[in-house]
DNA sequence: AAGGTTAGGTGTACGCCGTACACCTGTCAA
DNA sequence: TTGACAGGTGTACGGCGTACACCTAACCTT
């Protein structure tokens, strides 16, 4: 009777029951410390039962991904294909930054999951439906690289790591030490201004909303006067100068 | 004797050793499959012998990016930023695709190494003596994100896992399965045209040289023709909207 | 030459990981 | 009633990073 008050006191397993918890697990303990192990207890439940719901642990990221990647929202209408993208863009952005694990996830997967390929699909459809050619939608889509679901890998970004350590913690005081600063003077000089206003160490003390939205606006600007110059592949699919 | 022998076979183990035996194994067999024990095993020594002088693996890992860093060409001495900056990263680019293990690497570690920051701070010294200003010169660096290495993070690139098997198969002739190409009908219709040309999936069939360049391009147009407008920080470091 | 320090390679062992495989049990269709 | 089967269990294996104690040869000092 004691197992079968432990049956059910806990609802019965499910693909979806598993990478939710999953998801759960990787966002308040980090990545690094979601093992099958550990994700099996959080669910009070033997490792191995996780195998009856997903067929190894690369399955589960996978389904973890497109968990979510099925939080962003739906694709506004709007005649502007500037505006719908950017703002499809930060929306995505909004989820990610919920997940802090899931940047580095998904560029360590080498093939898209189903929910990945429908969000490209859309946003290139958004492309398609102002007027760009197939060529230039295609280029368009390699530009914007991981930028399309709302993260720039920014060189070293502290927050993907762990878990909720970015968000308690205001920021760590760590000011680059004097030998450092000596050393590589421009970094220097730029952690030095942005120190002003905020925190310290680049790609910390900075505002990253600013910066994504920046680059974002620099690549639209950039790809509607392509667009409006009616661009057209200059060499197409021509290997290219080394 | 027998000891002896063998210890003079092998030359004696320093930490430049251990780091150039790390990248080459990583580069040739695959980072996944870098081990201390492998490590070890390929130098002929026990795997404890490797904490001697390197202190853990996350430090092995640093001191691979170092060296694959270190291998990037010195700055050209060019009047124009923007050929020199151009310049650069198609130099680091040509690195990085020797050692396809190193975009990942870099990415998950959360901390610049000197090499990395040696790196950061001449680009960034280009750019200032290009005449932008500090703040320009950072939102750019951010900008830039990881291209300014050389490497775009293509959201899907098989060849960053596999050590040797992106080069020698030309290309798998997977070509979507017609179920996913109706229910992706804008990414099929982009795959089908770079079929058309070279191979099969996206971001495999198309032209990785080209595709980079397109979007280095685009993002230094945008920037030169911010910074000849006398680009000033719209707000200065403010929280942006969400 | 004698003795102590130390740099660097060795061997063993621990706890974690993913997961193969055999097993049990409750549910439901025939 | 029976038998298939979905789903949770238990054990075990090989691989991982690495702590810790040990050995040994080179070198510096007296």
């Amino acid at each position: 009777m004691a197992e079968q008050a432990e049956t059910l006191r806990r609802a019965p397993l499910s693909r979806d029951r598993v990478l939710r918890a999953a998801v759960a697990l990787a966002d308040q303990a980090g990545i690094e410390s979601l093992s099958m192990r550990n994700l099996a207890q959080e669910l009070g439940v033997v490792p191995m039962a996780l195998y009856k719901h997903v067929s190894n642990k690369d399955e589960l990221l996978d389904g973890m991904i497109d968990v979510v990647v099925g939080e962003i929202d739906a694709p506004v209408s709007e005649a502007d294909w500037k505006h719908a993208v950017r703002q499809r863009i930060l929306s995505a952005r909004q989820v990610l930054r919920r997940h802090p694990w899931a940047p580095l996830a998904i560029e360590s997967r080498n093939m898209a999951t189903p929910a990945i390929l429908a969000y490209l699909d859309s946003v290139i459809g958004t492309f398609r439906a102002g007027g760009f050619s197939v060529d230039l939608a295609h280029h368009v889509m390699h530009a914007m690289g991981s930028r399309i679901l709302g993260f720039s890998q920014e060189l070293f970004d502290a927050t993907r790591r762990a878990g909720r350590s970015g968000r308690t913690e205001p920021t760590p005081p760590a000011v680059l030490p004097p030998e450092v600063a000596a050393r590589f003077p421009h970094v220097a000089e730029i952690a030095m201004a942005a120190a002003h206003d905020d925190a310290s160490v680049l790609g910390q003390g900075c505002d990253d909303q600013f910066e994504f939205e920046f680059a974002l606006d620099l690549l639209l600007d950039g790809i509607e006067r392509l667009q409006q110059q009616g661009w057209a592949s200059p060499r197409r699919h021509r290997k290219a100068s080394g």
